[in-house]
DNA sequence: CCAATATATGAATAACTGTTCATATATTGA
DNA sequence: TCAATATATGAACAGTTATTCATATATTGG
């Protein structure tokens, strides 16, 4: 027991800590909660107030979420007055979404 | 405040027991551990006791995200003698896996 | 400036998660 | 069948996480 992978092809891994920074971005996505929030802004930007209403929680649950989903840089704020609206902060995250929705729908499909 | 989103285009947003799926989904791969086997496994199959000896953890560890990541449909076994062999279960996992690299590298590159 | 509204935040708690340790199961060779 | 090897599993523990409650901050209209 010496080779770890057929040494044929060798993909260059990434190092350890982008792999901490990869399964920390998957983390984000891997919550009930959040995931309602994206799959919300995926129609366009939301207030807070609204998500609370539309997901059927409390305004400080989506508000702690919405500050995890922005310090990932997943969410962007856009005040207009009192309001905050929240969008989805680029296409990467609509991909990676529908990555993972087009994977269960696969596994639902053949099971 | 009537309304939640600009009425103009809508998505079918999947149903919340999907999107529970989606969320469960992407914790398996929100973990370190997770994702540094998948990161090994996709230059091909491996055995426990070279994963272990990888990632420089203990069999018992590996064998416990192991069991998460079958159960989830990620990875498969293959026996071979006293040898288990994983591998990753379809395509679609790199394709996740590459999208989560895609957006890190992304917002790294404009930090 | 004050009251009302919208959102954010800190502390507390309950539930969950990953690792370790000990042990069980399974396979092979002798 | 027995010892050795490879992997799996259960219990326990420490660390993390999501929600709730109370309260703070920020903005607007009057």
């Amino acid at each position: 027991m010496e080779n770890h992978t057929s040494d044929l092809i060798k993909r260059n891994t990434p190092d350890i800590e982008t792999l901490y920074d990869l399964s920390e971005l998957f983390k984000v996505f891997g919550d009930t909660t959040r995931i309602r929030i994206i799959a919300a802004l995926l129609d366009g930007e939301m207030c807070v107030y609204h998500l609370a209403e539309y997901l059927e929680m409390g305004q400080s649950a989506i508000s702690h979420q919405l500050r995890i989903l922005r310090s990932a840089g997943l969410v962007r704020p856009r005040r207009e007055g009192k309001t905050i609206f929240y969008s989805l902060d680029d296409e990467h995250i609509e991909m990676i979404y529908n990555m993972g929705l087009a994977h269960i729908r696969h596994k639902k499909g053949e099971a």
